[in-house]
DNA sequence: TTTAGAAACGAACGATCGTTCGTGTGCAAA
DNA sequence: TTTGCACACGAACGATCGTTCGTTTCTAAA
């Protein structure tokens, strides 16, 4: 195990103060303090910018979405199982990382030009394979005939709040939790009787 | 059909500013610009303070929520029915009033005490009630057992996206929209053959 | 036509912002 | 022991922020 470089420290105090601020609402000054730098400027030996760290934050993040839907794609053929492996990996990045992915839900608005583009073809992209998986499962039967833009949005909606129950309450078992969404998702709120 | 007051116009220029930049990214004086006048002192003519237009829109959107769910509690007594009528409340207070429906999802967060104790409280007290209708829909068998918290949360984080949409593409018919969102809440993804 | 009040203006305030720069310090390689 | 470099410091920069205040302009009632 390697030992943890500044760098990567100020990037984590980082992705946690935007998270608990907002990006614009959150100053160097208190970063600095947050990793026990008693200067701003002290910021500016690990980090080009404070832009430099929200870009960081958002394709680090980017990238294990993007990672983990190639491999549920090569590897799992059923589009149920598809699914489930997504919604899998939501939770799983939502829970390993919890304040990261809240930037890069939130925040990734104030990345500037060219980074703001890119991030936003990547998104596309995602979204775009992600819906691809669901038109498979309809056109073979195992998916209702739902509007694949609206089924896509709605799942994905609903796995953002994940990260804020992991932070605070986490009265339940990770796995309960894991169960009850895919069930909800999958097969509904109403009963079968 | 009475006029518009400035104040109005002013609120619902924020609440777009808002939701645009958020609420520290967005400046007095670029929300003067929107609104024709060419100082930020102008605006202090209409309202109290930048915060005190924040409170207006948070405030008046926790209004209609907990007014929504107070018709729903007394006018219907099926659970199924009263979900449905919640889900319903969420997607036309999200496409009635567009903007500031992201600043109370959103922005709400930067309000200060005591208003964000009170916006909190008010929150509470709609989950909890939306949480009992679902309890009350698992006690006589209309719902499937799933953790309340994590039925109340997935549910309420599948609906915010909404607004997102309305907002950008508004590619096929709203009430398309709301019958297949409706489904795959309350029954699920996967078909039942 | 006069007058009172509402609303817009423009300068200015103190505060805070991200960032730069020159300096000093301490550790590790030579 | 000397040298070089990584890193922390502290002052300072220009910019922008929300807000205040005194003044001017506009409008509608008298």
């Amino acid at each position: 195990m390697t030992a943890k470089t500044k760098k990567q420290i100020v990037i984590e105090a980082a992705a946690k103060l935007f998270s608990d601020k907002g990006y614009s609402a959150a100053s160097m000054r208190e970063l600095a303090g947050r990793v026990g730098l008693e200067q701003a400027s002290s910021l500016y030996n690990h980090i080009k910018s404070k832009e430099a760290a929200l870009q960081e934050i958002c394709f680090e993040n980017a990238q294990k979405f993007t990672d983990g839907i190639t491999t549920i794609e090569s590897n799992i053929s059923d589009p149920g199982e598809q699914i489930r492996a997504l919604i899998n990996l939501h939770i799983q990045v939502a829970t390993n990382d919890i304040t990261s992915v809240t930037v890069f839900n939130d925040e990734w608005r104030h990345l500037s030009e060219p980074q703001l583009s890119e991030f936003l073809a990547l998104r596309k992209d995602y979204e775009e394979r992600f819906k691809e998986i669901i038109n498979k499962g309809i056109k073979t039967g195992t998916f209702k005939n739902i509007n694949p833009t609206v089924a896509l949005h709605t799942i994905l909606s609903a796995l953002k709040w994940i990260h804020y129950w992991y932070k605070t309450g986490r009265d339940s078992d990770l796995e309960i939790v894991k169960k009850d969404i895919m069930l909800l998702l999958m097969s509904g709120l109403s009963s079968n009787d």
